[in-house]
RNA sequence: GGCGAGUUGGUGAAGCGGCUUAACACACUGCCCUUUCACGGCAGCAUUCACGGAUUCGAAUUCCGUACUCGUCACCA
């Protein structure tokens, strides 16, 4: 065909399309913003579900544009009518909003250089496809699927490369007399680019974070528009990335392997390329196989990200944790200044892994743990309660109704340079607490306690009725404690109980063990003395008579 | 199968030709502190960087080959 017939035929397949390039390049003039900002996106499908990998990529997507004062657009890839899931949107930009990664613009979020649908776009991917007809770029392809398997089948067979290329790519040079005949028969097509690549030729790609990849040159007529005249995922990566003037592309590593096609693309249509960054896989080693392999929706129950509103990991700590993924120096950073935000770090693209990560679950938690550790008792009272009203309402209720308590068994030995690390999830606030709260504490009854040791309850009865002094400071109450140890026949230190046992029936710490058994139904507590203190000696002995009745 | 990437301890990893007798963190183990748990302190935890060869005075670091793992080869993104 020559440029006339080629213009013709661009006339024929899109008589709609009235605009031109030059139109949309002129409508989307670059953004006026400081150099070296980045412009990154995130480019979900509207499935709605959204995984660890894909928060990695947002989330590296606000960092990298934040630290530049860049801009960080969310767009919907939903070219595939397919992949809808009802209210799927609606769940990406919650989840954005959950996991506080909030993009600058983009679908929901305002913007000048929308829409940021691709579904709302296709006059503007027609309009350049219609351009690549005239200047002999694409092409409409009729081939049947059946015709196409064959072939692919055939190449199985022959070893050779799998795709409409060369010489499979039977309609590339249709006449225009060809392709009306087609017209005319109602048969359907596909408008697929017609490639100028040459295989033998080596093409290299920078890749931000991988470095330096080489590839054979591209040389697939790969399809463009779909028959339903949609796009796929390589054209309109194209033409949204340079019409929205995206800097650097954050996105998976399996896109990698395209990364020949799309610099093809980009030359093609003129475009200035862009910079690509392909984040690593987040994998696992398989505890049945022992292999490593990606994160998978079946298996790992922490992959979804819903995982981590539900059970209750802070959203801080979950940013800290991306953090660690996204730069692997940035751990040592924060230990170095832990009282810093995420923000204050400088986030590079060299400082990525290259290989996948692996996810470290133990080092969420230690994370998490810290988190809780520094957040005063009023802080974690009011995040618990904020989770519980989502995911326990039960539990929220009885949150508010023992407020003032609450909060000052969450502060208990939170004052000195060395906080408890119990808490690892707002999930554990009930469990760890639940003598905190007297319904809680009743309707457990002391079924956590695995000690099967028989406590004297009269002896502790004798204890708190009369020793106790809750007016006093620690020190005090615990010289009264080991006082009344050695009244009673025990030794006042484990060391002393420990040298000569036979002398003694136990030690204070025997006597402690019994108290708490008794006023917290576990074994293991915070301090001792100030637990009594918030419950009072009323509440004391109500719990003691209940143990007397459970045993 | 073609193409591309990765392979350092129990885990995440640092390392970019001599400063490495392989950092740091998490986990684990032991001891100490101690009324329990936690915290904290001390100590231990790869003589070795998948394997084989090459380059070099010198390699975890460069090159080649092998193995394994991962990604990709859709009118899905």
């Amino acid at each position: 065909m020559n440029e006339a017939e080629r213009r013709e035929l661009a006339e024929i397949l899109f008589p709609n399309i009235t605009k031109t390039r030059e139109y949309y390049e002129e409508k989307y003039p670059e953004r006026n913003l400081p150099d070296g900002a980045m412009i990154t996106r995130y480019g979900p499908s509207p499935t709605g579900f959204v995984h660890l990998g894909n928060l990695l990529s947002a989330f590296a997507d606000m960092v990298y544009a934040r630290q530049t004062n860049g801009s960080f657009f969310l767009r919907i890839e939903d070219t595939d009518q397919k992949r809808m899931v009802d209210g799927g949107i609606e769940n990406i930009t919650s989840v954005l909003h959950d996991f506080d990664i909030i993009p600058t613009e983009g679908y929901s979020f305002g913007g000048e250089y929308g829409p940021y649908r691709q579904s709302e776009r296709t006059e503007i991917y027609q309009t350049y496809v219609k351009d690549l007809i005239v200047r002999g770029y694409a092409y409409p392809c009729f081939m049947s699927e059946e015709e196409i398997a064959a072939i692919k089948e055939e190449q199985e067979i022959n070893k050779t490369k799998i795709g409409i290329y060369g010489v499979y790519a039977t309609d590339r040079d249709l006449s225009l007399e060809e392709v009306k005949a087609h017209l005319d028969n109602n048969d359907e097509y596909v408008i697929r680019l017609k490639s100028p690549g040459n295989p033998k030729n080596e093409i290299e790609v920078i890749d931000c974070i991988k470095g330096k990849l080489k590839f054979p040159e591209h040389d697939i007529d790969t399809i463009l528009l779909k028959k339903d005249g949609t796009p796929t995922y390589h054209f309109a990566h194209a033409i949204d990335d340079h019409l929205m003037h995206t800097t650097h592309v954050i996105r998976g590593d399996e896109w990698v392997s395209s990364l020949p096609l799309h610099i093809q693309l980009f030359e093609i249509l003129g475009f200035t390329p862009v910079k690509y960054a392909h984040i690593a896989p987040i994998t696992i080693k398989d505890a049945e196989t022992g292999n490593i392999r990606k994160i998978s929706k079946r298996k790992d129950p922490w992959f979804g990200v819903k995982y981590y509103d539900e059970n209750g990991i802070p959203i801080e700590a979950l940013h800290l944790y991306l953090a660690t993924i996204t730069n692997t120096n940035f751990e040592e950073w924060y230990l170095q200044n832990p009282d810093k935000s995420i923000f204050d770090f400088e986030f590079s693209f060299d400082k990525q892994a290259i290989g996948g990560t692996s996810f470290d679950e133990a080092k969420l938690m230690n994370l998490c743990k810290t988190y809780f550790s520094r957040k005063k008792g009023e802080e974690v009272y009011e995040e618990t309660l904020k989770w519980a009203l989502k995911h326990d309402s039960e539990y929220a209720e009885l949150l508010i109704a023992n407020k003032s308590d609450m909060i000052k068994f969450l502060n208990i030995e939170k004052d000195g340079p060395r906080p408890r690390k119990d808490i690892s999830k707002y999930s554990d606030v009930k469990e760890e607490f639940s003598y905190a709260i007297d319904s809680l504490f009743e309707k457990e009854n002391y079924s956590k306690n695995e000690s099967e040791k028989e406590y004297d309850i009269d002896l502790i009865l004798d204890y708190v009725n009369n020793y106790l002094d809750l007016d006093t400071t620690n020190e005090e109450w615990f010289n009264k404690v080991k006082e009344f140890a050695t009244n009673n026949g025990y030794a006042s230190s484990p060391k002393d109980y420990k040298n000569n046992p036979e002398n003694y029936k136990g030690h204070v710490g025997d006597i402690c063990e019994a108290i708490r058994v008794m006023i917290t139904g576990r074994l293991k507590s915070p301090d001792l003395f100030s637990i009594m203190k918030i419950l009072g000696k009323d509440k004391i002995l109500h719990r003691i008579e209940l143990y007397k009745n459970k045993h």
